[in-house]
DNA sequence: TTAAATACCTTGCAATACAAAGAACTAACG
DNA sequence: CGTTAGTTCTTTGTATTGCAAGGTATTTAA
């Protein structure tokens, strides 16, 4: 349900510029989202493996090499979908906690009418296959 | 990291008024959430051994008699806690995808100083282990 | 009696996030 | 040179989560 979305904050990291993983994990401390290494390797390597970024190494200035991400085409194809349903889960989980909030009215518009809701979230983890 | 989110739309779900499984279920479909029972039952089950939510056996109209549910004192209380933790989550994701979006300039108070930050989410999905 | 509808439960699997431990490379120091 | 420290990357094992699939049990209707 609300899978992907630290790939997608990864990816989005990516997107910004060509990276490598102790970096990626301090831009994500900034907007405080921690991220611990042997959750991000593993996830890097999905990545790749994805084809969703790909890597060149690279000398640091100081200790070994460093793998240097960038985001492919699909990549950025993908984290779009990805952006796209986080905004949809937000939405609909804000939904949800606004009638908790307020559990005196029975809520409206729901009746099961037969419409069918605009588009129920079901979130497909991976990428499209590529 | 962004645990306990379908835990905290079920809670509060149960936080609106007495319902039983079905229900819930059909509530979270009116928010385009999907949830299948392999997935509530175990969860509800997990929020009744964390004394979250209690439950009575009523007889409906038809079929079986169901368990209807209803939120504790504990359960409303981590119910505030998850959300508190979803908002923040939701700030932190959105503060990252702005970033990437903007990939051209360098992002701003950052910059690592020795000021730590608000306060880095860290979100422990378990109930105060009351 | 049988079938259909409803409700609840369990098992096994795949994916995710993590802790913990380790391997490898570089620089600095004695 | 040998050791230590700092940095980067990797792997293993574990807990949790969400789900498909397949039950079990109760009531109503045919």
């Amino acid at each position: 349900m609300r899978k992907g979305i630290l790939e997608m904050c990864v990816l989005a990291v990516i997107a910004e510029g060509e990276t490598y993983p102790p970096e990626i994990m301090k831009k994500l401390e900034w907007t405080d989202l921690i991220v611990k290494e042997g959750t991000i390797y593993p996830l890097l390597v999905r990545l790749k493996n994805d084809g969703l970024v790909d890597y060149i190494w690279r000398e640091g200035e100081k200790g070994p090499p460093r793998k240097y991400f960038t985001a492919s085409e699909l990549g950025r194809k993908f984290l779009a979908e990805l952006t796209e349903s986080w905004h949809q889960l937000v939405h609909s989980v804000n939904k949800t906690l606004e009638n908790a909030a307020a559990p005196a009215a029975e809520p409206q518009g729901k009746r099961k009418g037969k419409k069918d809701p605009p588009k129920p979230l079901n979130l497909e983890p991976n990428p499209p296959d590529a």
